[in-house]
DNA sequence: ACCTATTCATAAAT
DNA sequence: TATTTATGAATAGGT
């Protein structure tokens, strides 16, 4: 990737593969160090080179599952891979285990379900925990209602704009009828019924408007 | 990387390092594909997310092994348990990530930390939950300060019937003192200063009754 | 092992 | 989540 492009295949020249292979590791290495770091993941890596080198990397937690790893590969060939991979999995499986123990162990404490184990100043600590979650829990909950309310008064405002152009458009017409009721006695009736009929549609909106609202605060 | 360089540090903000999490997990895996296609290495990469998710990547060398392991395993017998076990492991593996994830974000729910998700409804259960939970912690709270005062109450009452005990013999042998002042002109002064030390050895009991009061309330 | 022209990866913003 | 973009990082090929 660099000088020139190349195209991700076997490289063919023996010695440019390994050199590429050092550098590459190297890099990969590095990343999966890196990803671990930076967003606390767990990373087990394991590189065999063609010529059967190994190589590994394991975060912190991982790191037992590869000391099993080194008594195998001393004397590994490719038959031996098997192995690798059940004692990658067996461990993993092991550790997963481990984790949900522990997590549902934490999570019944915060529950309040296993406190006659704990001493006064775990206690505090867990009560801060949940206070510290119930602040957060009405927050979110204030930022709900506070969203609708604005939502609310938006709609609201909206509707009363509405009305003002529909009571200024009744005036008017009602000046325009007692303006033809002074000059002419010819009926006009059907412009005058066919104002209601669009009050009417605006109160349907505000309706709708209305089922909108939220039920459940 | 880019816009700015960053620290490889443990990224504070929750939402950053998810982000971050998937663009570079992302890049590694591709990264190891490429090695493992250029230079013909045998690669397994595993990768635990900090809320419990598994992602993986094996070289294709590496899965024909695994998946030939397999095949041997579907016709298996005695001799085969460990190929067995491998399979069970490997399916139960998922299902076991599967629950760290789900409590994982449980628990990053009852502290706050993902609720932006959440509706209306939603939050009213947490916040009772939390409030419950509260609650709870704040009874076992009250229960030791209670186990506390009653260990102290007894101790109180201990040390009054100490005093009491020791404020008769006090009076009976002032007492006696006056008596025999009154009847012999006798020097008996061994006896009244041995008197004076017995006190001293009850003080000392209720001292160490002092001392074993609890300090940590 | 080092250099550097390039390509790649990605942090931040959207 | 996906896309974009400015910039830092990785690296292919050369020495």
């Amino acid at each position: 990737m660099t000088r020139r492009k190349i195209q991700i295949k076997k490289i063919d020249n023996t010695t440019a593969r390994q050199v590429t292979f050092s550098k590459r590791r190297r890099g990969l290495f590095k990343k999966a160090q890196e990803l671990s770091t930076l967003c606390d993941a767990e990373i087990a890596l394991v590189v065999f080179s063609a010529t059967g080198k190994l190589f590994e990397f394991t975060s912190s937690s991982v790191q037992q599952v590869i000391e099993r790893h080194h008594l195998l590969s001393s004397d590994f060939d490719k038959l031996n891979h098997p192995s690798l991979e059940l004692q990658l999995e067996s461990s993993t499986s092991a550790a997963l285990s481990k984790e949900i123990a522990e997590k549902t162990h934490e999570l019944r404490k915060l529950r309040g379900e296993e406190l006659q184990e704990l001493n006064m100043k775990e206690l505090q600590e867990l009560e801060k925990l949940l206070g510290s979650g119930l602040r957060r829990v009405r927050d979110a909950k204030c930022e709900i209602v506070l969203k609708e309310i604005t939502s609310l008064k938006w709609k609201g405002s909206q509707l009363m704009q509405e009305n003002k152009r529909l009571k200024q458009m009744e005036n008017r017409q009602v000046q325009t009828l007692e303006l033809e009721q002074g000059q002419s006695s010819e009926p006009i009736g059907d412009f005058i019924h066919s104002d209601p009929s669009q009050d009417h549609d605006s109160s349907d909106i505000s309706l709708k408007l209305g089922l909108a609202f939220p039920s459940g605060i």
